[in-house]
RNA sequence: GACCUGUUGGUGAAGCGGUUAACACGGUACCCUCUCAAGGUAUUAUUCAUGGGUUCAAGUCCCAUACAGGUUACCA
């Protein structure tokens, strides 16, 4: 009987043999130094920080070298895979204005681009290696595999399946057709060529040159449901859809002595390989990958829900990902992510701990370099989801809400207090009268607290002195006078020089003045206040405190 | 047990054999100031996990130890 007939026998029901496969997904026809990445989860959930930090490099190096980012899903455990899991994927790189070359929803020419749909594939090149005695059925039982394993373990003997242990490895053709024809369940082995006490080298485009033992072990690559081991699947599906770059979490660098004899086995080109080491975060004393689980902050749909928009988390990802980014952004703020030019070697080689005081300071001074009418859509946006009641007013007061978002914006160095757009609303609710007048209110008179002393500052500065149309300096130098006049210290030097003379200082005066408008002690600039409020809802204010105090 | 990798301040880190260990976030103090924020100024590692070694010279190279992380599945 020939190798091939026998691959019949050992996978059947297979049309197409692998030289299909080579013809139908030929070398890409791209400019040379361009990459070809590909971002590989598998459908359990959603998209959380730590993938997407992988994510953003498949998608920076092919975006810079104008190359091809693409999608796969791989779904070849079904234990693990999640309902809705594939969409719950796309749509967080939709909230995300993230969009692939090629994937499962907008397809390419090297798809399908799910795993489970290619079955067929993975067997033609399971079979090709049958045929060529590099691969076999094994009739190895889970209770065999275990005794192996626990004598391995008392012996302290390296675990797996390799050399003797291989039961099944040098099966007789006639003998493993009868065991097949006896319906004895077998998944297809891998039969290594390796021997443990060579040394391979793996070039990692992060971490370097890292020496290790060749692989010796006898891997499944075939499961007994027909799908393919991720080994496999990575090995075939990278050098089918001619990925250039395996961009990859580092937790699969002890593996690659298996992917590497795999490539070389089924005469693939080996691509580049960078491992990217994991965010991390802390709990207690340990150090651990960022779970989606376990950790809110970890997933995507947490920062929709603050209001973080999409842009800072890949600026924060940026910031982690290649040092001397932050300091190029800061010197160039009017560039954008897309161009700066990222090198793998200045990727983080040990795990970086996720830090949110970062993003948030990322977030402020994003922000800060943001237009009012910017803001404002956004602002509007974000509220139609997560604020309704907010989303109203919003939209109903456009100017006054701009007018709102502009107060210290236009100058040199604008505020840094928002940092997300659920902060909008916790930081100006007072400036608009249907959050103003409902809300519970706590005036933050602190130190002047005379009622009657309060009433007759109010009425002193808006009867005789405050005029809307005024300019900044002479509306702060009546507000001095009115201190001349009630016994306060217009000039801080003088203040703090005798401060026994006076009643109080400036500040005093302007505190009530500010927290009668705004029940807050500590605001933006008052002038800008009361210019954007306008006569009448100053007035409305004043009447209000009047009236319940 | 075996095989990998890492360890620089509160955090992220730069550093690639040669005078005082970048930068950013955070902290502290002061200044400015109508409050806050911002801004300005100063300050925040005599030392790079520890111990040896190589060298005229080491965070940087070598070895050992400790600690941390990963892998060791018909999971990816």
């Amino acid at each position: 009987m020939t190798n091939k007939e026998y691959s019949n026998i050992v996978i059947p029901e297979i049309s197409k043999d692998w030289t299909y496969y080579e013809n139908k997904y030929p070398e890409r026809n791209l400019e040379k130094c361009a990459m070809v990445t590909r971002f590989a989860p598998s459908p359990t959930g959603f998209v959380h920080m730590g993938s997407l930090y992988t994510s953003f490099s498949d998608l920076q190096m092919a975006k810079q070298t104008n190359g091809v980012a693409y999608l796969r899903i791989e779904d070849t455990d079904g234990k693990r895979t999640v309902e809705n899991g594939v969409e719950g994927i796309i749509n967080d790189f939709k909230s995300l204005n993230i969009t692939w070359d090629e994937g499962p929803t907008q397809g390419g020419a090297y798809g399908p681009y799910i795993q489970s749909e290619r079955m067929d594939i993975y067997k033609a090149f399971a079979k090709k290696l049958i045929e060529e005695e590099k691969a076999y059925p094994c009739f190895m039982t889970e209770d065999e595999i275990n005794q192996v394993r626990t004598m391995q373990e008392v012996g302290k003997l390296r675990i797996g399946i390799y050399g003797t242990y291989s039961k099944y490895r040098n099966l007789g053709k006639e003998e493993a057709i009868a065991k097949i024809k006896a319906d004895t369940p077998y998944i297809i082995r891998f039969k290594s060529n390796g021997n443990f006490e060579n040394k391979i080298i793996l070039d990692d485009l992060i971490k370097g040159k890292i020496e290790m033992p060749e692989n010796d072990q006898d891997i499944v690559i075939i499961k007994s449901d027909g799908l393919p081991t991720y080994h496999f699947a990575h090995v075939v599906d990278d050098h089918l859809m001619r990925t250039t770059h395996v961009i990859r979490g580092d937790e699969w660098v002890s593996s690659y002595p298996i992917h590497d004899e795999l490539f070389k086995s089924l005469g693939f080109k080996l691509p580049y390989f960078a491992h990217i080491a994991p965010i991390t975060i802390k709990e207690g004393e340990a150090i651990r990958k960022l779970s989606k689980r376990k950790d809110k902050e970890a997933a995507i749909s947490y920062y929709s829900q603050k209001g973080i928009p999409a842009d800072v988390i890949k600026l924060y990802l940026a910031t982690v990902n290649n040092s001397g980014f932050e300091d190029w952004y800061t010197r160039n703020p009017n560039l954008t992510i897309d161009d700066y030019t990222f090198e793998f070697s200045k990727m983080p080689i040990g795990g970086s701990l996720f830090d949110i005081e970062k993003l948030n300071s990322i977030s402020r001074i994003y922000f800060s370099s943001l237009t009012a009418a910017k803001i404002y859509d956004g602002l509007k946006e974000y509220t139609e989801t997560y604020d309704k009641e907010f989303n109203e007013i919003v939209k109903r007061e456009k100017e006054y809400t701009t007018n709102v978002l502009n107060i210290e914006r236009n100058i040199a160095k604008p505020r840094k207090d928002i940092s997300s757009y659920s902060d909008i609303k916790d930081l100006n609710w007072y400036m608009f009268d249907e959050l103003f007048f409902e809300k519970e209110k706590n005036y933050e008179f602190q130190k002047i607290n005379d009622k009657n002393e309060i009433a007759n500052i109010i009425k002193e500065y808006f009867n005789s002195y405050f005029d809307l149309n005024d300019d900044k300096d002479t509306w702060f130098n009546k507000v001095k006078l009115l201190c001349d006049k009630l016994g306060y210290a217009s000039n801080m030097k003088e203040f703090k020089q005798n401060p026994d003379i006076f009643k109080g200082n400036v500040s005093d005066i302007a505190t009530v003045i500010r927290v009668s408008l705004t029940t807050k002690s500590q605001t933006p600039d008052l002038y800008e206040i009361m210019q954007v409020m306008g006569m009448d809802r100053i007035n409305k204010r004043i009447d209000y405190l009047n009236n319940n105090r």
